[in-house]
DNA sequence: CCTATCTTGGAATGGCCGTTTCAAGATCTA
DNA sequence: TAGATCTTGAAACGGCCATTCCAAGATAGG
C-alpha cells in the first residue's frame, strides 16, 4: 500500500559521486546534494541517512563503479606487461582528459583529506588499496611467467612501487600535471621496476 | 607612538601549520584557531588577514620549515645513493612515527583537497613539486658521476619517479600504512629505478 | 604625563551548516 | 474506491561559520 520512490537512488547516487569526487566531503554541502540531484532533503534523508552515510555509499558506488572494473580489467587481462602500461595509460587519460578531469582519484583524494577519520571510510581505502596491489601483483606475476621481466624481479614489491607510483599519479594530475609528462614518467617506472629496458 | 603586539607571529604561525596540515582548510574553523593559539580573534585578522591568506601563510611556512631543509640537505649531500636512501628514510620516519605520524604531508594534503582551488595554493604546490624533482634529480647526477648507476639510466626521469613515489609515501601514510611495508618497497623503487640489484 | 596609534577583548553580524518536523501528495492493496 | 503507508515539499531548527565592529587597554614619542 505505500508509496515508492520517485526516482532512482543509484543515479542520484551517481550524481552524488561527481560531487564528492571532486570537492571532497567538507566542501561539499547538503544543499549542493540538492540543487545536483533535483532532490529533496526529505528524501535524501530518508533513503541514505546522513551526509556521513551518504558520502561513504557515494565512496562504495566510486570503488565499485570506477576503481574496481579497471582493476578487473586488468587483472584478467593476461598479457604481462603490456597490460600493465595499458592500465596506467588510461588512468592518466582518466586524470588529465574529459569530464573527471583534474578530479584525482576519489580514493586518493579521501586519503589525504579527513574523510579517513571515519573508520569506515579508513576500511574502504585499505581495502581499495590492497585490490590495487593484488591486481598489479596477478599483472606482474603474469609477466614473469611470460619470461617479460628480468630475473631476480620480485612481484611483491614491484606490485607495490607501482601501486604508489599511481596514488602519486592520481595525485598530481589533481594539480594539473602534465598527462605526457606522467606517461613519460610511468613508462620509465614500469620499466625500471619490471627490470626491463625502456623503448 | 603605537602600541606593538602582544605575541610572536612565527611562532603562532608555526602552531597553525600543526592545525592546517592536520586537518585541512576546510576542516579546520578560526575558532579552532584561536583555541590553539590563545590569540583574539582581532589579532588574527590584523595580523594574517582572512582565514584563506592564513592557510597560505601556513603552508608558506610548512614549506619553508619543513620541506625545503630536507630537500637542501639531499641537494647538498653528495654521496649519491645512499643520500637518496636516506631521504626516503627519513621522509617515512616522519610520516609514521612521533607527533606527525599519520598527518601525511600539508603538500600532498593540499593536492588531493579543495586547497588547490586557490591559484596562489596552486602556485605554491607545483613550485614545491618541482623543488622535489630537482632536489631527486641533482642527487641521482651525483650519483650517476660515482658510477653508482646502471649505464643509461636517465637521471630525468628517474628523477620523476621519486618524486611520484615521494606522493605515494605521503598519501599512504595518512591512513597508516606500514612504515616497514614503506621502507622495503621505496627500497625496491630506488634499486629498479637506478638500476641497480638490490641488497 | 599626555596623547596619538596600534592592539586587544568580546560581543555581535548575517549567512550557511546538517538535520528535523509535519502537513500534503502519491501510490498500491483490498 | 477507501484507506493505510510511504514519499515529498517547504519551512523551521539550533548551532556554528568567517568576519566585523567598537570600546577598553597598552605602548612609546613629545
Amino acid at each position: 500500500m505505500p508509496d515508492v520512490k520517485h526516482f532512482d537512488p543509484d543515479a542520484v547516487l551517481d550524481t552524488v559521486v561527481r560531487l564528492f569526487w571532486r570537492q571532497g566531503l567538507a566542501t561539499t554541502g547538503i544543499q549542493d546534494v540538492v540543487n545536483a540531484t533535483g532532490l529533496n532533503r526529505s528524501s535524501l534523508y530518508a533513503t541514505f541517512g546522513g551526509k556521513q552515510e551518504l558520502y561513504r555509499a557515494a565512496l562504495e558506488r566510486y570503488v565499485d563503479s570506477r576503481s574496481r572494473p579497471a582493476l578487473g580489467k586488468l587483472e584478467e587481462d593476461g598479457r604481462g606487461l603490456p597490460a600493465i602500461a595499458e592500465f596506467f595509460t588510461g588512468l592518466i587519460e582518466t586524470r588529465c582528459t574529459g569530464e573527471y578531469a583534474r578530479w584525482g582519484c576519489m580514493v586518493s583524494n579521501a586519503h589525504a583529506g579527513t574523510e579517513n577519520s571515519d573508520p569506515e571510510v579508513q576500511a574502504i581505502l585499505d581495502r581499495q588499496h590492497e585490490r590495487l596491489r593484488e591486481a598489479l601483483h596477478t599483472a606482474v606475476v603474469s609477466a614473469q611467467r611470460q619470461h617479460q621481466l628480468a630475473d631476480g624481479t620480485d612481484a611483491d614489491t614491484a606490485a607495490d612501487v607501482l601501486a604508489l607510483l599511481a596514488h602519486g599519479v592520481n595525485l598530481r594530475s589533481r594539480a594539473g600535471a602534465d598527462a605526457q609528462q606522467l606517461h613519460t614518467t610511468v613508462a620509465a617506472a614500469i620499466a625500471a621496476v619490471t627490470g626491463t629496458t625502456q623503448a
